[in-house]
DNA sequence: CATCCGATTTCCT
DNA sequence: GGAAATCGGATGG
């Protein structure tokens, strides 16, 4: 996909990404669920909530490159950075179906069944073997990671909208920010589950 | 289906 | 110094 598809903002990226094949040497994922994140002070559930940090830094730059972030001690996930430069926007990929590749991602994902090897961002992530290496790279310069769209149409009836998963603070009940687009009746899409704050273990 | 908890970074206090 | 984290796998009902 040309950088001009991602330089708008992301809750309109995101729906359009529905569909969208994403390649990383040699497997491809069909994705079917995706989450938009706006910008800098606009939306609490934004790792950009509060401006600027190391982190960050990524969303704030040039449309069109992968932010990759560490969660949990374990998993990475991904989102497209979206919008004019300074905005800081960005498009979760939560899920998605392995259409290419699937020798390589079976191998990767030992023990699922197939409909679950790309069902959540760490999985997809996983399967395609993204990580930290990732983080920053540009998707949209012929490089180890692509974008491209969907080699047949989404019937547009079939996009649902509905509160983002996981995601806690103000708003984080998700009524405010109805910003998960899922494709309706897909296997692969993710199980909603509400943000938890885990209680400390003391 | 519900609950429990791992293992580590990031950023706030 | 420590809470919270854009989660997932295991286990028990």
């Amino acid at each position: 996909m040309p950088r001009s598809f991602f330089a708008r903002p992301a809750l309109v990226v995101a729906p359009e990404l529905l569909g969208c094949l994403l390649t990383h040497e040699g497997v491809t994922v069909r994705l079917t669920e995706v989450e938009a994140y706006a910008g800098e002070g606009a939306d609490p559930g934004s790792h950009a909530f509060r401006g600027r940090t190391p982190r960050t830094e990524v969303m704030f730059g040039e449309a069109g490159h992968l932010y990759v972030y560490f969660s949990y001690g374990m998993h990475w996930c991904a989102n497209a950075v979206c919008g004019d430069e300074g905005v800081a926007q960005a498009v979760l990929l939560r899920a998605g179906e392995v259409v290419a590749g699937n020798e390589l991602a079976a191998s990767r994902r030992p023990g699922l069944r197939e409909r679950d090897w790309a069902r959540g961002p760490a999985r997809l992530t996983r399967t395609l073997g993204i990580d930290r290496a990732h983080d920053g790279i540009d998707v949209c310069a012929g490089g180890s990671v692509s974008f491209a769209a969907p080699p047949e149409s989404v019937d547009p009836a079939r996009v649902r909208t509905g509160p983002r998963v996981g995601v806690s603070g103000p708003g984080g009940d998700g009524t405010a920010y109805p910003y998960r687009f899922w494709i309706d009746g897909e296997p692969t899409v993710s199980a909603y589950r509400p943000a938890v704050t885990r209680r400390r273990t003391r």
